[in-house]
DNA sequence: CAAACCAATCTGGTTAACCAATTTTTTCAT
DNA sequence: ATGAAAAAATTGGTTAACCAGATTGGTTTG
């Protein structure tokens, strides 16, 4: 048999079992929330598995706030209780990579909320950083430069600017998935960016003034061309 | 001087750090989408700390979309561009905890679009989950059992039947942060319990009929009190 | 008998050595 | 001079040894 280095997939796969495992575990120990885990070092022999990926596999739970590790401690079932974690586990496992269309749907989704949020919430500095990466988009697109960053990182300061910290992780989180595939398939070509510089400036407006359906609406609009686009293709 | 272990603060202090040094030297040395970035090694012996502490601040940025490892041969900045790339490491480092109050306001958020999303694309294997799930929940708040958890799985179910990967998981995410503050501020009585019951077959019968109109309305009278309570108290 | 103390043990975290695939450099025959 | 082959250096990943704080069980002491 030749020993070879684990693809990443199967490294997945390795991480995926060890999880499953620990499901397992937890269920034929009756393990509940606020028990330890046995060590790490135990765990490993057990699954047969190297404690790296015991290790990583914990961190991707405590991740998902199933787990918590206590230096010279231990790692600890969060309180969300046995049925709950079970559940999840499960759901994690089953987990797919998302699609472009579900990013887009997702993006959609999240924006018309945090410009909603941000014109209520914008505060002066907000303003300023708004109108920084709204210049820096319109300067690149004047000069028929390739503007799909600079688009985005104007979408980031809206959502930075709705104060709600959790909804600015998911922009984060599902952005660079965005201008990759936005950059494979041109979505964007030089005259929807003559465009955007209207309707982008139409959201900052609205932002500015307060005015929370303004800047809805005007989101909508904006996001009219993307949407034709990823419901009406392929 | 006394040397001590470092506390979870701290840490996450050297993590950052770490980040602030990577966006600085990527933009010092001018490397581009695709570029690799010095070896772990040189990059530990550069910031002074360990190479465990580099790797998981390049594992990171790894889950946020802005660099890549291949197995031996180097770590590289994804195609998202230098722009975009220090915007966001800006956007990571700034990002706060998020509190209750946004973690419910983005949860009512995303079942809005989740429970309209299953009603639309949900299978029969859905279905089934669905009624396994309600059925669970029924018989804990008529055992007049605490039903947190199984209420909360119930909704992952609808996450998941909405076919929309990105959603689920933004949903996995905060599930558990959410279990715990119901827990810990006894957010549902078991009053409220029952009514849940109801307006849970609601739900799941609008899903059945595929009815995303119906669903939706449901689903926001089901929050009702969640609504107030997050924005009516404290 | 209970509380305070202490040392052996166990813990997650850190460090350093090692591995094999990859990349770069060197070598050498054409 | 050139291109292929081989060897050396470099890489992220893995493994094992080590660290110091936390835990634990037994012992001592008031």
């Amino acid at each position: 048999m030749k020993v070879e280095l684990l693809t990443s997939n199967e490294k997945r796969d390795v991480q995926q079992n060890i999880i499953a495992k620990l499901r397992d575990l937890i269920a034929f120990k009756n393990l509940e929330p606020g028990d330890k885990l046995p060590s790490e070092r135990m765990l490993s022999e057990k699954f047969g598995v190297s404690r790296s990926n015991i290790r990583e596999a914990i961190q991707k739970l405590e991740f998902y706030g199933i787990l918590y590790s206590k230096p010279q401690s231990g790692t600890f079932i969060a309180d969300i209780g046995r049925i709950a974690m079970s559940g999840m586990m499960n759901d994690i496992l089953d987990l797919e990579e998302p699609d472009f269309k579900a990013l887009v749907e997702t993006r959609i989704l999240l924006e018309l909320k945090t410009v909603r949020l941000a014109a209520l919430r914008r505060t002066n500095e907000d303003l300023k950083a708004l109108q920084y990466a709204l210049d820096a988009y319109k300067n690149k697109v004047l000069n028929k430069e390739d503007a799909v960053e600079e688009d985005l990182l104007f979408h980031l300061a809206i959502a930075k600017a709705s104060k709600n910290s959790s909804l600015n992780t998911f922009m984060l989180i599902i952005t660079p998935e965005i201008i990759t595939n936005f950059e494979k398939y041109h979505v964007c070509n030089s005259n929807q960016s003559f465009i955007g510089i209207q309707e982008h400036e139409d959201i900052f407006q609205a932002i500015k003034d307060q005015n929370p359906k303004k800047a809805k609406e005007m989101m909508k609009i904006h996001f009219n061309v993307l949407y034709q686009y990823c419901y009406h293709t392929k």
